[in-house]
DNA sequence: ATAGTTAATCGTAATATTGCAATATAAAGT
DNA sequence: ACTTTATATTGCAATATTACGATTAACTAT
């Protein structure tokens, strides 16, 4: 019915399905990809560097940081977006643990 | 509109964007937990262990197969399913990249 | 105060996703 | 041939996502 039973998995699985869910648009890698590039971080001028409007690019940061990933901080008139290291490095490691707990098998099919 | 500008990305942020939708939900990583558990591929246990009916399972592995994640088999009656390591491979590559070219610097906001 | 700049929010249209009942397909056993 | 078993497909309802024009909010500069 278009909305997933949360309840039938567990906490680890769904808080890593709502990081990858954050990155999981080439927009929203774009950005991020951005943000690390000018470790300063930037905001408008992902308005000009992606072909998006405004509005969008505003609303795909606000993904970005409803799943924690990035942070903002209004600075003047403008809003600088940065990485949120504590957030970043769980992914980093649940994502980790996922690769590391496979290796390739002689008796697969 | 609903859909994804993606002439406007690189083909490397849309394949990683594909791969990571693919595995952004708790439903298709608790099959990829399974799977990888079970390096014997497993099939319609999967019906059993999560609580979701056989046709949401088989839609989920359709999607994970579409992605390149995951292979199937026809083995008689059933289908065994299991990891595809050159393409599992291509998004922890690809995800590597990501998570090392950021480091966490001082002057941030 | 007024004007300019920047970003968030609202509203909306188009499309995608999630989940399942019902049905179809296909191989294996009787 | 018929039944059983295992999986895929179809069709559909509910909800989510993507994108953007229009507007609003908030701070800066004149």
């Amino acid at each position: 019915m278009g909305l997933t039973k949360t309840e039938i998995f567990t906490e680890e699985q769904n808080r890593l399905a709502v990081m990858l869910k954050a990155i999981a648009h080439p927009a929203r890698i774009a950005i991020l990809q951005e943000i690390i590039k000018s470790n300063t971080c930037i905001c408008g001028d992902l308005v000009n560097d992606l072909g998006l409007a405004q509005p969008t690019i505003s609303q795909h940061l606000k993904e970005l940081k409803n799943a924690g990933l990035i942070q903002g901080t209004i600075e003047g008139v403008s809003v600088c977006y940065c990485i949120n290291p504590p957030v970043w490095n769980e992914l980093q490691d649940q994502l980790s643990g996922l690769f590391n707990s496979f290796s390739v098998k002689a008796d697969c099919c």
